[in-house]
Order: C-alpha cells, then structure tokens, then sequence
RNA sequence: GGGCCCGUGGCCUAGCUGGAUAAGGCGACUGCCUUCUAAGCAGUAGAUCGUGCGUUCAAAUCGCACCGGGCUCGCCA
C-alpha cells in the first residue's frame, strides 16, 4: 500500500461517511503546489453535505487525526495541517526517501505490463527523395514509443514501410530517364537518395514547362504494374539508390527496425479483396470503373482507379491482413502524422465493415504536423529541411563546442562525443513537446544546448558519474544506507522528483508523447544541478550522510539513464 | 461550406478526468568559477490563460457561440 491509499483509509474511516468511503477519499486527494504537503484534502464536497464552512471541517479533520497520530503510532505522516479549506497531510521524509531510493536500487522503477505482440510501424519513407523533418519526428516518436513498450514488458516488432510503388516515384524515374544524362550518385559524388530527391525536383521544374509530363508519368506507372522490364529495371536501379541512402540515414541517427514491409511486394490477392467488399456490399463500382467503400459517416474511400491501378489504400487493405495473419499481433499501430486522421478512420471502419475481428486492434498514433518558420514544407519545390543536413550541421556544432573544451581528446573521440550531444539535441527537441501538436521548427533553438535540452539532461549524468567517478578515486566506499538522514531541502525535492519517474512513464505510456518523461527528466536534472550547487557531497563528514548522498547521487544516474534509453539519447559518462 | 485539431508572459512550451499564489525553458537584466565539470547555479522584470456567455461553492481546465490559425474532404501517398 503506498502513501496515498494509507491516508486514504485513514481518512474515510475518520470520516465514517458512507459518501467518502476509502475510493472516494483517494480520488479527491490531491498533490497541493509548492511545499503546502505532500497530499491534501479539499473540503469542499464535504461541506456541501455537513452544511458547514470548508474551513471549519479542515480544522476539525486536522485535530482528530493529529491525535490519531500520536494515538496510533502512524510514523509514515509527519503531520497533518488545516490550511483554509484544505486538510493538509505532511509525510515523514526518512520513510520517503527510504521507499523511492530502494525502488530504484531494486530495479523497480518501472511498472511491468501482461506482454501481448504489438507492431509498430512508423518512418514509412518514399522513394522518390531522401528524409525531411517530418520522417524525422515520425522516426524519433517510433523508435521511443517502441522502447516505451519495450520498457513496460510489451513485445514489439518496429516496422518500416517502405512506399517503393506509385506516381511519385515514377516522377523521379521519368526525370532520369529523359534528363538523367546517364550520371549516377558515384559519378555525381553525391549520396544517392539525394540524388533521387534531385530527380524528383527536377521533373517538377520541368512539368512547368511541359504539362504533358504528368499523363507520361502515368502511363509509365501503368507499365510498371504491367511488369515492362525496362521500366521495372529502371525501377530497381532509383529504389536501391534511394534505399540504400536511407538506410545510412537511419544508421546515423539511431533508427532502428526488426522488419521492413515493401508496398510493391504483393501480400495477397487485390482481387480476391475487392470482390470481397463488392459481394457484402461494402464496396462499389463507380461509373468509370473505379471502385470505392461506401462509409458515408465519414466520405467514401477510392480503392481501385477507374484504370484498374491501386492506391495506396488498396495495398494498406491488403497489408493489414497480411500483419495479422502472420504475425498475430494483438494490436497494430501506425505512427503517422495527423494529416492522415481521416484516411485511418476510413480504414480502420473498412476493416470493421468487412468484418476483420482484428479491426479494433489498429491504433493510428497520430502525431502533430511539422512546419518551418517560413511555412509547410514542400519536396516538390525542395524547400524541406533535409534530415542529413541537419545532423550534420548539429553536429557541427556541438564538434566546436567539444573541441573548445577538451584539447586533450583524441580527434575520434571528440567527433565521437559531439555525436552523441547532437543527436541527444535533435531528439529531445522532438519529443519534449506533445506529441499530437502541431510544431513549429525553430532552427535556432534545436541547436540550443542550454535550458530544456537532450544536452542538458546528458551534462547532468555526466556531472553525476564525475562525483561517483572521484569517490572511487579517493577510495571512498558506500553502501546503500541510511537513506533518512537525506533531510535538506535540495535532497527531498530531488528525491521528490525521482519519485516521479514511475508516474511520468505510466503517463508517457497513457497518451502516447514522451513528453511527460522529458519533463521529469528535465526536472530531476534541475533539482540535481540545484543541489550540486549548495552541496559539496564529498566534503560531507559524516561517514552515514557521505554514503546516503552517495547513493542519492547513484540513484539519480539510474534514473536519468533509463529515461534516456527510453528516448534512445545516450547518456555519456564524460561531458 | 462539412469534419478534425490548436490559441497560456516578447518567443517556445507544461498544466486541461475543475480546486489554494498559473509551472519550466529561451530571450532581457543582476550576481556566482583557486571548491565534486559554469553545457551549470542563485535572483529580478515580464500573463486580462484568444473573446463573450453559461454550468459550478470554485473554470486555463467543462458546455455553447464567436474570432484567429492549421490539417482534411472519391481516383496523391
């Protein structure tokens, strides 16, 4: 029974009303703001039916469980204070400290699931040109909820669909063909998805002058599925070079997959389906041929062009079916931004009509747009923010900053080093925030190392492990021991935050944002640096005191850690 | 026009299953490195929580309307 549920039977039996009983009073405790206690109770229900003043019932709980106290011997409450109309309950600081830090020495920090088989899927790229902003927050999102799963016991497989099939990418083909010249990314000396992402620009620019480019593009996407060969080898030659540049993107940053998915292989039969959906009236035939799902709750979905080729939606269909059946997922969730809410929702009542028992197992996370101070970004017109760049220039960044700091580093470790403080930059800046908001990229503060940061949580892990690092130095030895002696101010709020950790994932895990995370890591990091700053822990003289520090200082280079894995940012022992 | 989402100090955000002085960060300004890493710490200034009405003992939080912004609406992915 933890804190909370024992005030929480105290009180409903103080009370001994049958409309506050034990679950009642849980809910209406409340964590009060700065320092006022450790829990409160409002009294204001409880007026309502006394017919009494909030404040007086304050005043009388307080009294008749400060005797109870005393009575009873109850040392986990310190005390307990009327305030206004609030019953104030103050916990006794040893046994909290006791309880958070053994949780985290006792690998217990996290609360574990029933696992069940979940497959996430997320980056989805296409592959007409190379990774922008967006694919990077969906890459960034996939990978941490996935840990997040990971963490809490689930059983993930990380999928990536690749859209290798469709106009798109028959645009970047017909570009090469007709003005490629022959060149290739070795000739060009240029990484080969961004020489993919040329073509693609290029066909634009070109469309302008010859509109008749778009039915060419077309025609060759019919080719394509009729199987020509030259198209097909063409095919073959753009995907790879787009594939492969991808793949030394995902290496770079960390992202991670147990299973690719390629739209242009057949899982099933198209055939068989659209049939299907015609005979249970689910689907229809349109005048020009083209068959679509009725849905009309929300607009009816095109399946089938009038000319026979599929859509996107036609392999998604298919795709789905074949997830289930091979793998046996219990639940299957698609990281795809919020552009996309209503075409999921045509999908998952298309599953639901044709009776797939699966249907309710699909989960669309749905994650916020993001945009540029100057606007929606277009591939089209080339005016996104490529993912290799950014990286690059990040990372360039924290190179000066390492290189200023420490001379005495090898070249390789340095580069090394100011990897990792990049990457831990871009990728907190793109979790910290909901992630079903909109956001809006701010070139100037994702290249900030200061303040709320990947950076800043790293330094404070770094400056912990520094103190570990000089006790061992000095051959000072500890143990986890006499945890309540932890009685300043900056320890017990630390220790309250740490405390957090458990909250802040169950609530990550809830809504599906890592931001609840960020924000503990963040706050923990603040309370650390704010105690380091008023605590000299290795001067302390006290051998008891010197060990709980100690282990105060381990517990917070646990917790930090763990949070990082989750978000896939590394912590590193020296910054 | 229909549907979905968003609107919190100069800027970026948290808080939104209603509760006590609206919490962080950036930027600005003041201080603090012969002491465990100053990518840090302490502090100051800065908010009619888009507007109005309603529900309630109590509204940033719930409801309605309006204003402003974004996304989306059968043959793109």
């Amino acid at each position: 029974m933890d804190f909370k549920e024992s005030i929480a039977l105290i009180l409903s039996e103080e009370l001994s009303n049958p409309n506050f009983d034990k679950t009642k009073v849980f809910d209406l405790l409340e964590v009060p703001p700065n320092g006022l206690g450790d829990y409160a109770f409002p009294c204001f229900l409880l007026s309502k039916e006394l017919k009494k003043s909030p404040v007086e019932i304050s005043k009388e709980i307080s009294q008749k469980l400060t005797d109870l106290i005393s009575k009873k011997n109850l040392d986990f409450l310190e005390k307990v204070e009327p305030k206004g109309p609030y019953v104030n309950f103050f916990l006794n600081k040893s046994n909290l400290s006791n309880m958070v830090l053994d949780k985290i020495f006792n690998d217990n920090l996290i609360n574990k699931e029933e696992p069940t088989k979940i497959m996430i899927e997320y980056s989805a790229p296409n592959t007409n040109k190379p990774l922008h902003l967006g694919h990077l927050r969906n890459n960034t999102l996939g990978l941490a909820i996935s840990n997040l799963f990971e963490a809490k016991g689930q059983n993930v497989i990380k999928s990536n669909l690749i859209n290798d099939r469709g106009i798109h990418i028959c645009k970047s083909m017909l570009a090469y063909k007709l003005f490629g010249e022959g060149k290739t990314p070795e000739s060009e000396k240029i990484k080969s998805d961004h020489f993919v992402g040329k073509m693609y620009i290029l066909f634009n620019e070109k469309l302008k002058e010859d509109p008749s480019l778009e039915e060419e593009a077309q025609k060759m996407l019919v080719k394509w599925e009729e199987g020509d060969k030259e198209t097909r080898e063409l095919w073959k030659k753009m995907n790879k070079w787009a594939i492969d540049g991808m793949k030394e993107t995902y290496q770079e940053y960390g992202t991670k997959f147990d299973n690719y998915f390629y739209e242009s292989e057949m899982f099933g039969e198209k055939d068989k389906l659209i049939n299907e959906g015609l005979e249970k009236g689910v689907f229809y035939k349109a005048d020009n041929g083209a068959i679509l799902a009725r849905l009309p709750e929300l607009q009816d979905k095109v399946l089938l062009r009038g000319d026979g080729t599929s859509l996107y939606a036609t392999n998604d269909l298919i795709l789905t079916q074949y997830k289930f059946d091979k793998f046996n997922l219990d639940q299957s969730i698609w990281v795809v931004c919020n552009e996309q809410d209503l075409y999921f929702k045509q999908l998952f009542k298309i599953f639901e009509k044709l009776g797939r028992p699966w249907a309710k197992k699909c989960f669309h996370l749905s994650y916020g747009y993001v945009s540029l101070t100057t606007g929606k970004m277009k591939s089209r017109e080339g005016t996104v923010v490529d993912v290799d760049d950014l990286i690059k220039e990040i990372k360039e960044l924290a190179l000066t900053e390492v290189s200023n700091r420490y001379t005495a580093l090898k070249p390789n470790e340095i580069e090394e080093r100011a990897k990792k403080i990049a990457l831990a930059s871009i990728k907190f800046y793109l979790l910290k925030n909901d992630a079903k908001k909109d956001m809006i990229y701010d070139a100037k503060a994702s290249i900030s190392f200061d303040g709320e940061t990947g950076p800043y949580v790293q330094y404070t892990f770094a400056r912990s492990k520094s103190i570990l690092r000089k006790a061992k130095k000095e051959n000072i030895n500890y143990i986890h021991n006499k945890f309540d002696l932890l009685k300043e101010q900056k320890e017990i709020e630390l220790i309250n935050e740490l405390a957090e950790f458990t909250n802040s994932v169950e609530k990550s895990k809830d809504i599906l944002s890592l931001h609840p995370l960020c924000h503990n890591l963040i706050a923990i990091a603040q309370k650390f640096n704010s105690m380091y700053q008023e605590i000299q822990i290795l001067k302390t003289e006290n051998k008891d005191l010197l060990n709980a520090r100690l282990s105060l200082v381990e517990a917070t280079c646990i917790v930090l850690k763990k949070g990082l894995e989750i978000l896939d940012i590394e912590a590193i022992e020296e910054m």
